[in-house]
DNA sequence: ATGAAGATTGCCT
DNA sequence: GGCAATCTTCATG
């Protein structure tokens, strides 16, 4: 079931918790991907100094500004997109939510060809699989090691790193550019959000505390890294001990360009 | 026009 | 843990 706009007009804070288990989906040519979020990133907009919206609105972020429900795609570092769901508090306020990562639970082929096929790697698709057995049948539920560490396996062919990062997400599901601005509401979309309801079975989760089939997810918030302005309010949503939700990694500013004399 | 920084990731020691 | 890759956007002259 697809979800319905209102869901999303109402401000990032609250809209940013009921995403974790709702599946975003992009079905192209190549096939459909589909994750289901783990890890989401609420911002407020014109009122939240880590916000693309802080300083007005601009080409770039100018969906933010337009109706929620709508996908706010952004290209960063010169070489990744991430993507936000508009969301609607105060009228233009400009919130959104930044989907920080996710589980593959279709077209994990596709997504881990997209994955694979990097910038600068020309390993060929034609990889034998381990035991690659088609993710509706055959329960792994018995295997302690969630990936055996074959030599040479980077960790972006694993299946929980497929879509583990707001970049990685982004490349899973084929989303660039060109998706900027997309409805994610109407079925006639491309790029679509649905409903937890009716989710399949979470692929296995490894042992960590009581994460046993049938358990409800526990959700986790805490405050943004690195921002210091309204600490008080819990701007990142996951769940906890979810293996797909992404590690914190402290940003470090690089050094200034040296000037060759 | 020019420069600096960025809601990141992969690979190095 | 550190650094490079890579280019768009925004601010300033």
């Amino acid at each position: 079931m697809l979800i319905p706009r209102e869901f999303f007009a109402r401000p990032s804070g609250e809209v940013a918790p009921d995403l974790l288990g709702c599946v975003l989906e992009h079905e192209t040519p190549d096939g459909l991907v589909a994750v289901e979020l783990t890890e989401v990133e609420a911002y407020a907009g014109r009122s939240d100094p880590a916000s693309h919206a802080y300083r007005g609105q601009t080409r770039r972020n100018a969906v933010m500004f337009g109706p929620p429900g709508h996908a706010y795609v952004y290209f960063t570092y010169g070489m990744h997109f991430c993507v936000n769901m508009v969301c609607l508090g105060e009228e233009g306020s400009a919130a959104a939510v930044l989907l920080r990562a996710g589980a593959i639970i279709a077209g994990e082929d596709l997504a881990r060809a997209r994955r694979t096929r990097g910038p600068v790697s020309e390993s060929p698709v034609s990889e034998s699989p381990v035991s690659e057995s088609p993710v509706s049948e055959s329960p792994v539920s018995e295997s302690p090691v969630s990936e055996s560490p074959v030599s040479g396996s980077r960790a972006r062919n694993g299946s929980r790193d497929l879509a583990r990062g707001p970049a990685r997400l982004c490349q899973a599901l084929g989303i660039d550019r060109s998706l900027d601005g997309a409805d994610v509401c109407v079925a006639s979309s491309p790029l679509r959000m649905r409903a937890e309801a009716g989710n399949p079975v979470r692929s296995p989760v490894p042992a960590q505390g009581d994460d046993r089939p049938g358990t409800p997810r526990r959700i986790v918030t805490g405050p943004r890294v690195g921002v210091s302005s309204a600490a008080e309010i819990p701007w990142r949503f996951w769940y906890e001990g979810d293996p797909t939700v992404s590690a914190y990694r402290a940003h470090v500013p690089r050094r200034p360009k040296l000037v060759t004399p």
